[in-house]
DNA sequence: AGCACGCCGACT
DNA sequence: GTCGGCGTGCTC
């Protein structure tokens, strides 16, 4: 600075609550003034502290705050753009996300730049190898694109000059990544990079494989395997523009990648692309914030795009391009549905029925492998009718009542609305009530006793909790050491395993069934994924899907792959019970040291909502009470919230926010806000 | 009076 | 979140 006019910095400090979460005015020192400038970190002191972590996020000349309060910034960090501080960029993006996801400033300080640590001494740059080197590189084998990938392409290309968002809408096997190659070849030609997400990496072998093949050190993969040293040189060598297409999983978004041409989502809908965690970001509006911010294109992709994507395609707010026919035009495989009545009315009680005890006992006597797939480990119960098929749904919010043992009552999770287990079916008059629900132990239990020579794997949540343990068991599969995996979702992503020719769906109607406004959204998602895996390899797959309704408009509409009929059919649903994608849900949570303590303060939460919808309009808000079995020991109750994800509507929510956590009387509450979680339990 | 503990609330 | 200030109330 030339003049001698003092400089002030607006910095966010690490580590405060969200209630004492804002900008604190420091000036800076004399000496420090021709460096100080917004995205640096730096240290100062703060309340009693001496030294607090900070980061400034702008300099200037002139301030409110009274001279006495200010204090001087002690020192300041390295600038190394995007690994050590914040680039113009990079803190644009902690101000997107500060405002939208109800966090703090250092949470999105930490998402940005994970890095970013100001310990004076300087970590002596250890030598690291790139983690690519394990990959074996083979020739890359051009494709040629069929003709309607062609089309696609073609109508992809044209976003690359301008920006906005695609969505490509291709079946199962399409050959959607032939179309990213030519798209990312199009996009380095033109001397821009890309960001390419994929729900899982661990389970995208194959695809990464092939980018390697084809643009070998430009590459960089993130995954989490990497230690924090192989991380860092990672994103030094993005940083540095030595790396031109980088594949991961969504904390990719965080790299600090430079003019950006592309970024793809596959499988956009996955619920992994949103983060569980403060703060809870999606990354399809991550993805959309650099990308218009860079003039980037947004390409998401998917065999069964999330409604709301898909929403956006037809109401002509993004574009959209649809592949209809597998890539190699191979045939699809042998899907049956099986009717699990006549296995009861057989006599036999497990969960396999004899369609596919006798399929399994095929493969096992041709070597063949079997993959069988549950929804849940756990034992969550519902009821529903024999007859008719109909489960017992929340007259008020239209999901799947779960049976309580303690209460022997059934309990809508949304709301709270409780009915004892009828007699007789509410909408046929059927006399008998069946209790569903099994988890994946039990199931392999069953099934050691009906194959005692099989060799089964298990992988569920349970079994795969021990780091690295996902991997030993799908390398052990795929080096055709066992004979069945049996598991939970995390099995449907990324199984490519040629040997694999028999897949089996046990009790489908669990997931059908959960109590989650989109639980046949996510069933027909995974059916789909399950009708399309089947037929991989040259031997001719066989799909099994057993449920006691199999006349269900989710499996008919799976059968016949028929996408766009069950949108509507099941978007009508949505819309006259006002769920996404005609709107958002927003979850706050409250834990406290009793429920009774959480439900009063969600209820004061509510009423505080109610009375700001007074002065601004957060239009809709039929928000219930309801509690959820405990989570962490301690009880929590939630509400939802059905209103628009908009700036105006945020900050109603977050005034309400800020003011009951700031009120002594909610001390001991501590309040989550989530927009549009993915689990709604 | 002298001290321990717990709650309050300010933090630039 | 953190930490000092200070009120309450107990003990010597």
């Amino acid at each position: 600075m030339l003049n001698n006019s003092t400089l002030y910095a607006l910095v966010a400090i690490k580590g405060l609550p969200v209630s004492a979460d804002r900008l604190y005015t420091y000036s800076v020192p004399n000496e420090l003034t021709d460096s100080a400038k917004a995205g640096l970190l730096c240290s100062v002191p703060f309340g009693r502290k001496k030294e607090a972590e900070g980061v400034i996020v702008s300099v200037s000349e002139t301030t409110d705050v009274p001279r006495d309060k200010i204090r001087l910034i002690t020192s300041l960090g390295e600038e190394e753009p995007d690994i050590l501080s914040l680039s113009e960029s990079g803190l644009s993006l902690v101000l997107y996300i500060k405002d939208r996801y109800f966090c703090t400033y250092w949470d999105a300080v930490s998402l940005v730049l994970p890095f970013g640590k100001l310990s004076g001494k300087k970590g002596r740059q250890q030598r690291v190898k790139d983690p690519l080197a394990k990959l074996e590189r083979h020739p890359f084998e051009e494709t040629v694109l069929n003709p309607e990938q062609q089309k696609a392409y073609e109508e992809i290309k044209k976003g690359l000059s301008g920006g906005g968002v695609h969505l490509l809408f291709g079946v199962t096997g399409s050959g959607k990544t032939h179309v990213y190659i030519k798209l990312i070849d199009d996009v380095l030609s033109s001397g821009k990079t890309a960001l390419f997400l994929v729900p899982e990496i661990a389970l995208t072998y194959q695809i990464v494989s092939r980018l390697y093949d084809r643009y070998g050190e430009s590459l960089a993969v993130l995954h989490s395997a990497l230690t924090p040293a192989e991380r860092k040189h990672t994103f030094r060598l993005i940083a540095e523009g030595k790396k031109k297409i980088v594949v991961g999983t969504r904390s990719a978004l965080f790299t600090p990648i430079k003019s950006l041409g592309l970024i793809i989502i596959d499988e956009e809908q996955e619920n992994s692309y949103k983060s569980e965690m403060t703060p809870k970001y999606g990354a399809r509006e991550i993805a959309a914030f650099k990308a218009n911010r860079e003039k980037a294109l947004l390409l998401i992709a998917s065999a069964t795009p999330s409604f709301e994507s898909f929403r956006l395609a037809e109401s002509k707010v993004i574009g959209f391009s649809e592949i209809k026919e597998r890539f190699n035009g191979g045939p699809l495989p042998k899907v049956v549905l099986v009717d699990m009545h006549d296995e009861i009315d057989k006599g036999n009680s497990t969960p396999f029925g004899s369609l596919l005890v006798e399929e399994i006992s095929r493969n096992l006597k041709n070597g063949e492998q079997t993959v069988l797939f549950m929804n849940h480990r756990g034992y969550n119960t519902f009821v529903s009718c024999l007859d008719c098929g109909e489960a017992i749904v929340c007259p008020y919010c239209g999901v799947t009542m779960p049976y309580h043992k303690k209460s022997e009552r059934l309990i809508c999770h949304y709301c709270g609305y409780s009915v004892p287990v009828p007699e007789k079916c509410p909408s046929c008059g059927g006399k008998t009530m069946k209790f569903s629900g099994v988890g994946t132990q039990k199931a392999e239990e069953d099934l050691a006793k009906i194959f005692p020579e099989a060799r089964i794997l298990r992988m569920d949540a349970d079994t795969v909790s021990e780091k690295g343990s996902r991997d030993a068991i799908l390398s052990s599969f795929s080096r055709g050491e066992c004979d069945i995996l049996l598991g939970t979702q995390m099995i449907t992503k990324g199984l490519d395993f040629p040997n694999v020719t028999l897949v089996g769906v046990l009790l489908a109607d669990t997931m059908l069934f959960s109590s989650d406004f989109r639980a046949f959204e996510k069933t027909f998602s995974l059916m789909t994924q399950v009708v399309g895996r089947a037929g991989r390899s040259q031997k001719t797959g066989r799909a099994i899907i057993q449920s006691f309704y199999p006349s269900h408009r989710v499996f008919r509409y799976a059968l016949d792959q028929d996408y766009i009929g069950f949108y509507r059919n099941e978007t009508s649903f949505r819309k006259t019970m006002l769920y996404p994608p005609f709107c958002d849900i927003c979850q706050v949570s409250f834990i406290a040291p009793t429920e009774a303590k959480a439900l009063q303060a969600a209820e004061r939460f509510e009423n505080a909502l109610r009375s700001a919808q007074g002065e601004l309009p957060l239009r809709v808000i039929p928000a219930k009470a309801t509690h959820v079995p405990m989570v962490d020991t301690k009880p929590r109750v939630r509400i939802l919230l059905k209103c628009i994800d908009n700036r105006k509507q945020r900050s109603v929510l977050s005034g309400v926010y800020l003011s009951f956590i700031k009120d002594p009387a909610n001390k001991e509450i501590r309040v989550d806000i989530d927009m549009n979680p993915v689990n709604i339990g």
